[in-house]
DNA sequence: GGTCTTGACGAAATCGATTTCTTGGTCTTC
DNA sequence: GAAGACCAAGAAATCGATTTCGTCAAGACC
């Protein structure tokens, strides 16, 4: 790999002219034809890191996301990566598992790598920013919020869990269950929220075990659907708060012999990879890819030096009832 | 973010030997603890870029998939991440979506940051590996292969094909088509050869739509799906030659008002998030997560100065007949 | 013609680590 | 006790770009 001063000496210049050239700062016609000639000549392509070294930023974005096996944040992550590409950036896309720790050591990395920025969806309320934040590295978060006064784009959880109950109850399910994922964590809990708000307000049927915790996962919402249909009483239909935890409910259904249409099934999110007709279960569709485009146009103008107070953009699900 | 150099002053020692201390150089014990206490004082934290620019190589490797709405492609990243994790090393992810011109870029971008190495899953034959060849960088291609004298991970893909072509035979399906991806890439070749192998050696009937190319997502598989459907002479059972384009077909079938035990499916890879009882499927399983592990194994011992020819390492899929 | 502005561009400093070179001191060894 | 071996540790070079500073020449203006 060549370097500025072999171009440089190639040419009959300075290296110093070598990088105006480069950097379209002002050379003369005939230096800057020179400089060209001998960069292509010798292949030459300025190297990342001195360039960073002096520049004390990058053109590299890091993406922090929960679980890259979920189809939703790869969605995300699509959204934020064709969005940073139209502005030559490259997304460095880490997987921190819901695991503190984890996000912790990838936030560690951004800012040792001196990462232009980062795009964070906290594994949990303790995220600490504080490295980041004292770089002056500007962070997004999306799809939970956190306690730091950064930039953040999310979505109305409380009226996805208020709409996907409601178009339940409008089908005529009268004893509606809920299957919510780990305390504690934001979009969930709002979901979770909005389900009980309904459930009060039209006073369905209630039972103590109607509200299950589930992990995130498959398993969890498999193992959450088995609870509810040991019950006594059980329910006639449920609302799970993510997507994964619906195909874990949905195995459940099917497992115990039950047909889709004997029971009412609304999920937040969407059904990944759907092979039967889709007809009978209500997804209030998140837009992921959406979510990620406009969390990296907005960190994308905090870097190119936008100083307002943090901004918090709310975008709306979009309720996909089955056509009966 | 503190520096070396004043770390170095807090310490009372020259910069030299605050280096020597973060690697285990041969320094005295007292002079050791100083620098550690000044260290911890200032929360130092070496700045890798500098590092980097100085030993011309990082703790970063580079992984290109194709498609990273694939789970296929996301449980291999998992397995390159826990390898690569335990050693250090951080992964950067990296979407090449099919496109020649991307994985070039990304390639670049591997090169001129230095990475220590790359794991490639190349999207097409004439993937140019030049770049980072000439600095020496190792490569391992996993999933398919390269032209390149490099390390490469994959699955006899051939035998997969006949072990999916023949479970459906060894049910009595005697009219067997066949999904393959989009002609050239090796992968999807080999698993249709191993398919037409099995059909001509046992003089299945066929037909001259029983083939079909799609491209390597649902709505591939769903399109091919209703082109065999629309034949006048109909297959009575299908391989697909990989996950997505099941998917796909399984929706073409539903669409079509067919149930799972009607039609014979065998699929080379996992049905993701399968909703219902999968037990009509035959499923040939490829070890995704294996192949990540490996090819980041493999990648390791080159960066840790492996100097032995390129080995390919072929793992085997595991077949997965349905339970009858 | 003389002073002032302007612009191109080279010399050298800089970013923050690692690594080579050098030095001064301690420890062996005959 | 002198010569050689060895080791800790500082001084300085180095990685490859960017950027400041200063110089020199050309053009503007009175």
């Amino acid at each position: 790999m060549a370097t500025i001063y072999e171009v440089a000496a190639l040419a009959g210049v300075s290296p110093a002219t070598v990088s105006r050239v480069f950097n379209g700062l002002t050379v003369s016609e005939e230096k800057q034809r020179a400089v060209r000639d001998a960069a292509t000549k010798l292949s030459f392509v300025p190297n990342k890191t001195a360039r960073r070294l002096r520049k004390q930023s990058s053109e590299l974005i890091a993406l922090l996301i929960p679980d890259i096996e979920n189809p939703f944040f790869t969605a995300l992550a699509r959204g934020v990566e064709d969005r940073a590409q139209e502005s030559g950036f490259s997304v460095v896309l880490c997987n921190t598992d819901e695991d503190p720790a984890k996000e912790k050591r990838y936030l560690g990395i951004a800012a040792s790598e001196q990462m232009a920025g980062v795009i964070l969806a906290p594994a949990s309320d303790e995220v600490d920013l504080g490295s980041i934040a004292e770089l002056g590295r500007p962070v997004v978060a999306v799809d939970r919020t956190t306690p730091y006064p950064v930039d953040a784009v999310k979505v109305d959880n409380r009226a996805a869990g208020i709409a996907a109950t409601t178009a339940l109850f409008d089908q005529g399910y009268r004893r509606i269950a809920c299957i919510a994922g780990p305390a504690g964590i934001e979009t969930t809990e709002d979901r979770f929220l909005g389900w009980r708000q309904v459930v009060t307000a039209r006073r369905t049927a209630t039972h103590d075990g109607y509200l299950q915790h589930a992990n995130f996962r498959v398993d969890g919402g498999r193992a959450a659907m088995e609870a509810l249909l040991a019950l006594d009483a059980p329910p006639d239909a449920v609302v799970t708060t993510n997507n994964l935890m619906a195909v874990g409910a949905l195995q459940a259904l099917a497992a115990a012999g039950i047909r889709p249409a004997e029971f009412g099934l609304a999920v937040v999110g969407e059904l990944p990879f759907l092979t039967f007709a889709p007809a009978s279960v209500v997804e209030v569709r998140l837009p992921a890819r959406h979510l990620g485009t406009t969390a990296a146009s907005m960190l994308l103008e905090r870097i190119a030096g936008d100083t307002t107070p943090p901004r918090t953009v709310v975008l709306r699900a979009e309720v996909k009832t089955p056509e009966l």
